[in-house]
DNA sequence: CTTGTAGTATTACATCTGTCGTTCTCCCGG
DNA sequence: CCGGGAGAACGACAGATGTAATACTACAAG
């Protein structure tokens, strides 16, 4: 079991950001996420414009016209996403293990007491699930 | 706290196939990272050649001759490169919390239980380790 | 000294990404 | 019917990446 010839999903930061915008509105016209990004992020529409074009053609999003403007949708949930540039890094990173993931992450600096007892009741929860 | 302007060192798939075979020996010779990538990714010495060059104008390598050779050792680790990635990772999906990707790696359809049993058993000891 | 050869240096090209400027079009107010 | 705008279409350009052919260099064998 286990690896088919995955394509992965991957945004960059900047397409993310772009998408965050579709995904939280459900969809959005170009002025819209241009206006979104405005602040810490000075694009020229022109900018928006073109990346959300090329988002289209890679089929993350569509749009239909609506008076002279575009509106855009999103053809893939933030979730698919999430998956797959996880599972991206996993691969990358730890040949697909998982679990190794989740002992980098414990073992990485970043990660603070609270965020251990969180995680902690995290995984109980889900093996209670699952076990439900 | 958080937010600084962090300048990952995030590599691509390639990048991290032609890195394992530095980190994995400590240091090699063009010909030998060549080899190693030989059986699964038919790339041209020169290809080769190059990748491990711009690596080194990133600063991810360095290199000095012996004899009429090139050998190459990195200049960060594996593990810093796995933080780097880990961490771009989590800021651009999840805002930076890696609770919220612990949450995501325990809902996505990827896992297993017995990967769950053994990401509690890491939970529990990391615990411990810090009571202790 | 000549030449083959191993191995590096240089150059090249396609694609993707970030970023726009410019142009084109179409509708609204006069 | 005409001129201005709003907004999309098109074209551009630089930098990174994947990929490699070609050129150059220096050493070893004769």
């Amino acid at each position: 079991m286990t690896a088919e010839q995955h394509t992965y999903q991957d945004l960059t930061e900047l397409q993310l950001a772009l998408m965050e915008v579709i995904w939280e509105k459900g969809e959005a016209t170009v002025a819209e996420v241009h206006e979104a990004l405005l602040e810490g992020r000075g694009l020229a529409m022109t900018t928006v414009a073109t990346l959300l074009s090329r988002l289209e053609k890679r089929g993350i999003v569509v749009h239909r016209s609506e008076g002279r403007q575009y509106v855009y949708e999103p053809l893939v949930s933030r979730d698919v996403v999430c998956d797959s540039m996880v599972s991206a890094l996993t691969d990358r990173l730890f040949s697909g293990d998982v679990t190794a993931l989740m002992s980098h992450l414990l073992t990485a600096s970043a990660i603070s007491p609270g965020d251990l007892a969180r995680m902690r009741r995290m995984i109980e929860q889900s093996t209670e699930t699952r076990h439900g």
